[in-house]
DNA sequence: TTTACATATCCCCATATGGGAATACAATAA
DNA sequence: TTATTGTATTCCCATATGGGGATATGTAAA
């Protein structure tokens, strides 16, 4: 058996750097085929092709406006990917650990004095 | 040209979905290739050759240690694809705006106080 | 040494890729 | 209608994949 086909899941889509431009560049306003052809400077069929890709796993919707075909980010698709390597983020996020053993010790710390209110 | 090897980097890398169950794995504990052959239900070579992409992308670690091979996982190496999916999350994540609008507001807040206080 | 266990590599193959180039299709304008 | 512009598809090809199966390599025990 290959590889699985970039079409399976946005895990695949997102492999390639073009693909992972495109999404980029539609992050912030819809755009038609050529725009993103001038934009990233790469030959519009090719453009075309890797809009195919993100449009079977929908991570694009499309919009047809006279001769223009305006595409848009359906950037939910991600979520999948995001919440998978989300689960990874403690190991390099330190940081946070600290936060939260900060944010404990202080609650440990008005626990206790509260207690010696109490007491 | 064909597509990125999977050793690219990261993002191909994990694109397949055998891989990041063994990073699953590996995320609660070091793992011997048997380990994970037994536990995924995959014959041993796979493994090995799974493993071998991880360990280009620099996605896992191996110490030797008498006949066994402890897989360990450096997931640091993720961190590039979680930088770069999170850039997304406000697409989906509403909640998170509202949090940092509530964080905010609290900010202004208590500058506001302080103020009156100093003054 | 021989045996047993653990892991890596090798060979085979069907498959699909991404780029290049040419061209087909679609929608509007002249 | 024809011309023009915007987009999608088709053909070609080098490449590498992942699984199956067999086997090589490595390490330690008998």
């Amino acid at each position: 058996m290959p590889r699985s086909p970039t079409t399976t899941d946005a895990f695949n889509a997102i492999a390639e750097q073009r693909r992972r431009d495109i999404i980029q560049q539609l992050a912030g306003k819809a755009c038609s085929v050529n725009d993103l052809a001038e934009s990233l400077g790469v030959p519009q069929p090719q453009i075309s092709k890797h809009l195919r890709v993100l449009r079977e796993v929908n991570l694009v919707t499309v919009r047809q406006e006279g001769k223009h075909r305006w595409y848009s980010l359906n950037a939910k698709q991600l979520k999948p990917v995001f919440d998978w390597v989300q689960t990874f983020e403690r190991f390099w996020d330190h940081q946070l650990l600290n936060i939260k053993a900060v944010a404990e010790a202080k609650a440990a710390e008005q626990k206790k004095s509260s207690r010696q209110k109490e007491g």
